[in-house]
DNA sequence: GGTGTTACTGAATGGTTGGTAGATAATCAT
DNA sequence: ATGATTATCTACCAACCATTCAGTAACACC
């Protein structure tokens, strides 16, 4: 099956590396980098396998493109909210914030749902330690966990096992979710596990950091 | 590369099937449906690729046959547990066999962490509605919600929420157990999310049908 | 020790994979 | 128009994939 039945099209290069990065964060987020093909990428972006191997020389180097941009737009979203919610790190954050943060971190996946599809369905293939992703995922999940760490940091007595549980619960929620039989609404869910892992975050009183 | 280069050993069908299925448990668990190929798994039980298929006549077939044996397992471990804990269905379940019922979904994955590697690994590889296990896991995660809930009713004002959070926790901390950069004890990490998820369960007064 | 059953092998199948080389056509600068 | 650049194509490759099949050797029983 070639492409040659239509005219061929030649796209600006920025336009296209855009698409293939698009098309290719969706189709790993399906299939998992084993189960995804150059070919079928190819395909959906309406050029041959060369075509496609022009802009990105390897299935590795591919992978490496898809994470780069999952960094990116973690970053762009993340970094403003976490710079004002660590701040300094000694200073305890302010609560709002951190509910704000919290926030985010659940409508990252409502909001491009095949961006979370993608991160979820990696991380879990690249637990095995010759997975080309496996280091990446390692950093970034040592990055996440020390994160949430110093951001519940005097609100709960046990900050590390209330970190991991967050964590734990994010991907377990975005995981139901992303199956999805009886689909259910994943912020709201998000709010009430956070509420029942981190009670003292929404109390009232204003000796905020007792506990 | 054959497998001529050693003398032929004739193996006990029965151990040989059971063979089979350890070792494809494992490699699953490790590089995932996609990621793993009949090839491999012969190499691993010391046979050709030939002498597999002669067993199970398909790669789908295989896989069928190691999820028919995680639920053997599970059925095995949990069964007469839930069968205490459900009971009829109308009658609150004593706390004593809800605590019992939920170490042992923890403790599973201590004792044998080549078949929770399995489970992680398929469950999120199998979110792809075209992936063969999909449909098996979907009923799965239906009925291990629909266990949960019962089994929490009576102990959390929101036994959806609870049940979905309880799923989500021990996937969520299953994962960050399996990568272990630094290993943690999941036991331990385990009673402490479901202490602080549904506090109920340990309170000491005797008034237990409250909330 | 011969015979039957069956666990297993080697070799070959056709299809798919990631990747390469050289040709070609679309666009741009002049 | 013309020529240079480059995005994309066709064609091809070797390696690997799951699966098939005709044999072969290990064992059980007599």
């Amino acid at each position: 099956m070639n492409v040659s039945s239509r005219i061929r099209v030649r796209e600006d290069p920025v336009v296209r590396r855009a698409q293939i990065i698009e098309e290719g964060i969706r189709l790993i987020g399906l299939h998992g980098y084993n189960g995804f093909t150059v070919q079928a990428l190819a395909t959906r972006c309406g050029i041959s396998n060369a075509g496609l191997l022009y802009y990105f020389g390897s299935k590795d180097a591919l992978l490496l493109a898809f994470l780069a941009e999952l960094e990116r737009q973690d970053r762009e979203l993340l970094e403003p909210l976490v710079a004002r919610a660590i701040g300094r790190g000694d200073a305890p954050s302010s609560r709002t914030v951190v509910i704000a943060l919290l926030r985010t971190v659940a409508s990252r996946f409502t909001e491009s749902p095949a961006l979370g599809r993608f991160a979820v369905m990696l991380q879990c293939e690249s637990i095995d330690p010759s997975h080309p992703a496996h280091d990446w995922f390692l950093s970034r999940e040592t990055m996440a966990f020390d994160m949430f760490v110093s951001l519940v940091t005097g609100l709960t007595p046990d900050p590390q096992s209330t970190a991991r549980q967050l964590v734990a619960l994010m991907n377990g929620l975005a995981q139901q979710w992303l199956r999805a039989d009886r689909p259910f609404d994943l912020e709201i869910e998000w709010e009430k596990a956070v509420t029942a892992i981190l009670p003292a975050l929404f109390e009232d009183e204003s000796d905020s950091n007792r506990i």
